[in-house]
DNA sequence: ATTACTAGGGAGCGAGTAT
DNA sequence: TATACTCGCTCCCTAGTAA
């Protein structure tokens, strides 16, 4: 089942308790709650089950549900999810920690091909060096993985006689609420969904005079235009 | 397309800002947000145009949307529920105002064959008349809806040789905080969703010097059991 | 009274492709 | 590059009905 739509009805099922014990769940009186037929809720909550959603059990010739632990992570990632949405429409707020990358990313970052692109693309001339900031919280994580599936600002690779540098995509971001600057992903970076890496005009650890594992704020205000 | 489905695109569409302002959506950078493919992108955003849920504009050979008035107050109501399930699970909490009816609750709570259902069903004899609360407030009304698809429980009607007195259904309610009562829904009720009718062991009017217009508070703990 | 199987229809999906 | 059409295929829904 669409994963779209399982959220949907788990949502529903928790409203009425499923969440926290056994509740009696007959398929007729679900139909008037769901706003589907008797048939679909039988279908639906078998589905439920095959794919360890919620518990079932036949009591009397009546139904009993209770969601499970993977039902449960499901919708509390969900309504977070929404929370958010609501709380932040357009833009995604993220805090993570300083963090001691390795190194590279200076390298990169003081690369001509990329720094003229970056200066022309964003608006600032890139300081030579990335913040690498990990992020601690399982939301933060999956805010993450959905922020790289959009295509934000294209920073086109190139090739020297050594090697190849591969394209790289960028979101303008604001840093600690006070400095403009970037998350760029490179196309195929070394790190995964639990790091940002950002760039800035400023030497940003010095700029807020940063050490590992301070606490630090990117909001990325998306641009879809 | 099913309302469920909307609602889910339209809130990832709301994630994009494409409730404030218009968006640049290509749909195939919208496949992979969404999670589905450029295909079914355009599929969905042309049904969501046409049920009037987003505007929808072509510009240079790449589409532009953004949700309409209508696409916002789904997308509002949907976000509240979701909150509301979030802070509210296996319950029901109403506030609304103390309100004259028609008198007529008193007739029926004062029918012996009603009354002693009630007893033996509720577990409290009810004060012979019942207590309107009028809502304001459309989340309520809302909640009074979905609430009404419920069982509950079950109050047979009865006839005399007068009349006819239909079904009666009942959920248990806490007044205020303070005391166990239940809230009933005549089969052949003559309020809409925007009132709901409050029995108690008490007079409740006397109990809490209510007069009309005062505000009160009405929850209700599910029983699936 | 339940749950849930079946069959038929229609909605939703992605691949291929025209523009 | 875009969007969006057609075409199968699958998923999802309901009505009817068995158990």
């Amino acid at each position: 089942m669409n994963i779209r739509l399982i959220r949907s009805y788990l949502l529903d099922l928790y409203k009425l308790g499923a969440g926290e014990k056994m509740i009696k769940a007959p398929t007729t009186e679900l139909a008037n709650f769901l706003g589907v037929s008797q048939q679909s809720v039988s279908r639906i909550l078998n589905k439920l089950h095959t794919q360890d959603y919620i518990y079932k059990e036949l009591r009397n010739r009546v139904l009993w549900i209770r969601i499970t632990e993977k039902g449960l992570m499901e919708i509390e990632d969900y309504i977070k999810y929404v929370n958010d949405v609501y709380v932040n429409p357009g833009r995604f707020v993220f805090e993570g920690y300083v963090s001691t990358g390795l190194g590279e990313g200076a390298y990169y970052m003081s690369r001509k091909q990329y720094v003229t692109q970056f200066e022309s693309i964003l608006g600032f001339k890139p300081y030579p060096g990335t913040l690498n900031v990990r992020l601690k919280n399982p939301f933060y994580i999956y805010q993450n993985r959905l922020l790289r599936r959009l295509n934000g600002y294209k920073i086109k690779g190139f090739r020297t006689k050594e090697r190849v540098f591969g394209d790289v995509k960028a979101f303008k971001a604001i840093i600690n609420d006070r400095i403009d600057g970037a998350v760029i992903y490179a196309e195929r970076s070394i790190y995964g969904f639990d790091m940002l890496e950002v760039i800035a005009p400023e030497y940003l650890r010095g700029f807020f005079k940063l050490k590992d594992d301070d606490k630090i704020k990117v909001v990325i205000y998306l641009n879809m235009e």
